[in-house]
DNA sequence: GGCGTTGGTGAACAATGCGTGAACTCGTCC
DNA sequence: GGACGAGTTCACGCATTGTTCACCAACGCC
């Protein structure tokens, strides 16, 4: 979750709401950082304020929805011209007028989040021998079908997504776990591993497709 | 189908949704050019904003309805409350506040599209066993019928026109439940899963047709 | 090759989410 | 207005899934 605002105060007490709501927020100030937060993050859902210094909240909007489908939550003020910020509006799933309630802003979080988050995001990957069909969450592993829990296919899931490349416990606890957990134990990780090695690897003492790198985590070897 | 809104913005915006859809868009700017376009177009659905230039969004619903029964979402600013119900009266099958995300539209079109055009819509699909006949709205089972309730019906035929795909509960509720009602519980889904199991499952317990993925949703096998 | 550190193993324990039955609301039809 | 059917909500039991922990094995720095 990435909240956007260039107001000090805005955006601590609407991190605060979010976060005791259990969710994992990151900050930016400006239309820049956003932009960056959101190609390192891969933030769920982004609250973002329409008047930003440097890039605006529009631009910013209109270029994260070039690559990405992620609900957006717009912060207005009230005093614009309404004919405006419907423009801006029209590319956000939901808008909070300035001045707001954090309740609201909240429940509008919620709302959102329910709507959008199942469908989207579902491609398939296809890798020699093995595949992973978001649509159905089925992985077929060659040939025939694994049957994951749903824990074991996020997991193999994102780390797919981004084959060759390193994560380490806290990132995959951080991305593919809810975040909204204070503290895990990074060893849950292992042993979702474990079970996920058991279930898609020929030899799980030799892994194919999950490799451990050495204090540091895993990565998936296409 | 045809989008009627003065502003470009808002048109383009809206278009651009329902085309990434598959829906054929034609647009119109004014009352007249949306009236001329309805002759000459014959669109399926009509999306409407009731504030416009010249004649306004009223005038072409009631005009439009002497002759037609297409279906129609109205685009009403949130201020005009009263007027929502004039809407309805005029024959609108939905209508969207403004301003709104072009996904809760979109979601609205689906909908609405869905009621109204049962049968074209609503192929006959024909499984080992089961046909499930859109037309008709009747379901066989091995040879003999099966009384569905509507949700029932609805129900199964959404699941089964994606054969495999995963859908949550929030997913089913938003499409094939009135997507206009903010809050329902993800558990009227299970109870109607668990009524269609009795009456098309041959054995309920160990599902032939909607598989249960836990932790995610249900799943039409084939 | 010893030794601290890091990852793997197995099993017990906790949390989660589904299925079930039954009560309840809301229309509609006699 | 009572009876029925459809749809929704709720509490509870249970199976599946997720987490934790103690212990062992593997690595790598020296």
């Amino acid at each position: 979750m990435l909240v956007v605002d260039d107001e000090p105060m805005v955006c601590e007490v609407v991190t605060a709401y979010l976060e005791r709501d259990g969710f994992d927020v990151t900050q930016a100030a400006d239309g820049r950082s956003a932009l960056e937060a959101l190609r390192s993050e891969r933030p769920d859902l982004v609250v973002l304020d329409v008047m930003l210094p440097e890039v605006d909240g529009f631009s910013v909007l209109s270029q994260l929805r070039r690559t990405s489908d992620v609900p957006v939550i717009l912060l207005t003020a009230r005093t614009e011209e309404p004919d405006r910020i419907l423009g801006f509006e029209l590319g956000a799933d939901d808008y909070v007028l300035k001045p707001f309630s954090p309740r609201e802003l909240a429940a509008r979080v919620r709302s959102v989040l329910r709507r959008s988050m199942p469908a989207a995001s579902a491609p398939r990957l296809d890798f020699d021998g093995l595949t992973i069909d978001g649509a159905t969450r089925e992985v077929t592993c060659d040939g025939s079908t694994v049957e994951l829990t749903p824990k074991e296919f996020d997991l193999l899931a994102y780390l797919a997504a981004s084959p060759r490349q390193v994560f380490s416990r806290a990132q995959l606890l951080e991305q593919v776990w809810d975040s909204s957990a204070d503290y895990q134990d990074p060893s849950t990780v292992t042993v979702h591993v474990r079970r996920l090695r058991k279930k898609i690897e020929i030899d799980p003492e030799t892994p194919r497709w999950i490799h451990t790198v050495w204090g540091v985590g895993y990565r998936f070897e296409p």
